[in-house]
DNA sequence: GCCAACGTTGGC
DNA sequence: GCCAACGTTGGC
């Protein structure tokens, strides 16, 4: 299993809509280096999502639940679908991350601009360790009768 | 195939 | 709002 990190601006779509919505369909990627991670995602590899902008902080873990396939919006890019796993109860801001000795050189600040990056065991297991890890579950079915 | 001009992303 | 980093486009 892989990890991995994507990101998003939490005003068009955040990880609250995604334990929301139980699962999304990834896409609308459009730079190069991003697909070629897109392609390697596996099924079961986690993910954390990171809020650009506004936020700037790792939020949260999910899941890929459908390995790479064709963008609807444009067959040229792919999509991939991820379902939320656990929220961090602790978001790991870009200060913090810029500011350990490890993390600093994730990916996410080597390269702000790549939206889809790998994240490494270590830099992984660092993040939950700060995060802390509360588990997402979805709604509960309301009863009815 | 090179490179200047322009566009986009995202941190500050 | 500015700018750095990176990508894309198009003239040559």
């Amino acid at each position: 299993m892989k990890y991995w990190m994507v990101k998003s601006e939490p005003e068009t779509y955040s990880f609250s809509d995604l334990v929301r919505d139980g699962k999304t369909r990834w896409d609308l990627v459009r730079n190069p280096t991003a697909r070629i991670h897109l392609r390697n995602f596996e099924k079961g590899d986690h993910v954390f999502i990171y809020h650009s902008m506004s936020d700037k902080a790792i939020v949260g873990i999910c899941e890929c639940i459908a390995t790479a396939y064709p963008d609807p919006a444009d067959d040229k890019w792919v999509a991939v679908d991820l379902a939320p796993v656990a929220a961090l109860q602790n978001p790991v801001t870009l200060a913090a991350v810029k500011a350990h000795p490890v993390l600093q050189k994730m990916e996410l600040v080597r390269q702000s601009r790549l939206s889809v990056c790998p994240v490494t065991d270590a830099e992984w297991a660092i993040v939950v360790a700060l995060g802390g890890v509360k588990e997402t579950k979805p709604a509960p079915p309301k009863s009815r009768r």
